[in-house]
DNA sequence: CAAGTGACAGACAGGTCTGTCTATTTAGCC
DNA sequence: GGCTAAATAGACAGACCTGTCTGTCACTTG
């Protein structure tokens, strides 16, 4: 664990550690964690190969954690939108963030669902944090649904995480248009 | 345009071109077009190099093949599910068909998709494929709903893709449960 | 029998990938 | 200034990838 009191680094003031991560975000995301190498990351992060090991040690954990980040900064993200949302609102609520999500410039498809599909390795690293996602979610829509005092809890909670991927993974194929149709059924279930 | 008349090889009666592609569903479906090199697929179909090319000219044209076959075999599949179904009926039964291939032993999730995500070249050809197979469904689900006589027939129509897409990516992840989510979901839209 | 054809086997080139290693530079701290 | 620790540059190994090419075998047809 190295990096014990903070120097500044010539490059922007930005550890090294943080470079090569956002660089792994934008590439990772943009085009997959299987085509793009370690290579074009440290071009990106104007970093070298061996800091890359040295504070990730392989390829598979600066995976994971550029999931790790990226799903923390969406429950940060998402937890300040729905912050002036009473709790009872925050179901449907959510769907609007979904839609701003899928109409946002760089948007294209759930990172969790991309790393599922392409490492097919049950012991990858980053499959764990995939799951500890998933199941955060599915604890918040069980949380919003209750709130909102729908009959069906639990099954609404579910249908909400099924709108949610499809949702997602709609828009990555088809447009934003497949997030709004998600919202618009949203809008049914619960008020009904 | 080879295979005029068939001659039968040595190999179980089955030409080369279909045992590659055999060999290239199998293993691109279950691992993935990046993670599945040719050579691979030459050892599962025991067929050499030359051939492969002989017949398909590069890779992206194999997979480009695969999904065709995979597609048009799911499309037939599917109507011949739906044969003996009332068309007014046939948006639920749809799912029902879903929920059975989601709880099916090698499921993996939908190969479009999947394709979608690790090639991110949007002039592959395997894109044009998908694209069409999707267009495909659209229309069959509006087909569905006039058919059912909702109210909302487009937007229903468009809420039964989301519906899909969130269970073939849902049940990818966490099993077939988010298929059946689905189809309670469907239930509820189709009813009211 | 001879010619033609489809498939096979596998070497090879040229590139890319991950990961290791050495040597050098930079920047703070005493 | 000198020491230490982090970061840099880049060569290198070994594996794997796609695609080409040469040569051989088996079988069909004239």
């Amino acid at each position: 664990m190295p990096r014990q009191r903070s120097k500044p680094p010539r490059n922007d003031g930005i550890g090294v550690r943080d470079r090569l991560l956002n660089a792994a975000d934008r590439l990772f995301y943009r085009e997959g964690v299987r085509a793009v190498g370690i290579d074009r990351v440290l071009a990106e992060a104007d970093a070298a190969k061996a800091s890359l090991y040295q504070h990730f040690g392989c390829k598979d954990r600066l995976v994971a954690s550029y999931l790790e980040r990226r799903t923390g900064a969406a429950r940060a993200h998402l937890e300040a939108f729905l912050a002036d949302t009473p709790p009872s609102q925050r179901a449907i609520r959510f769907f609007d963030w979904v839609v701003a999500w899928a109409e946002s410039e760089d948007f294209r498809g759930c990172p969790l669902q991309h790393t599922v599909s392409e490492l097919t390795d049950a012991a990858h690293p980053a499959r764990a944090i995939a799951h500890g996602q998933r199941e955060w979610f599915a604890e918040r829509f069980l949380e919003w649904t209750r709130a909102a005092g729908v009959k069906d809890e639990r099954e609404t909670a579910r249908a909400l995480m099924v709108l949610f991927d499809g949702a997602v993974a709609g828009s990555e194929v088809d447009g934003p248009q497949r997030a709004s149709d998600a919202r618009w059924m949203a809008q049914r279930l619960l008020a009904g």
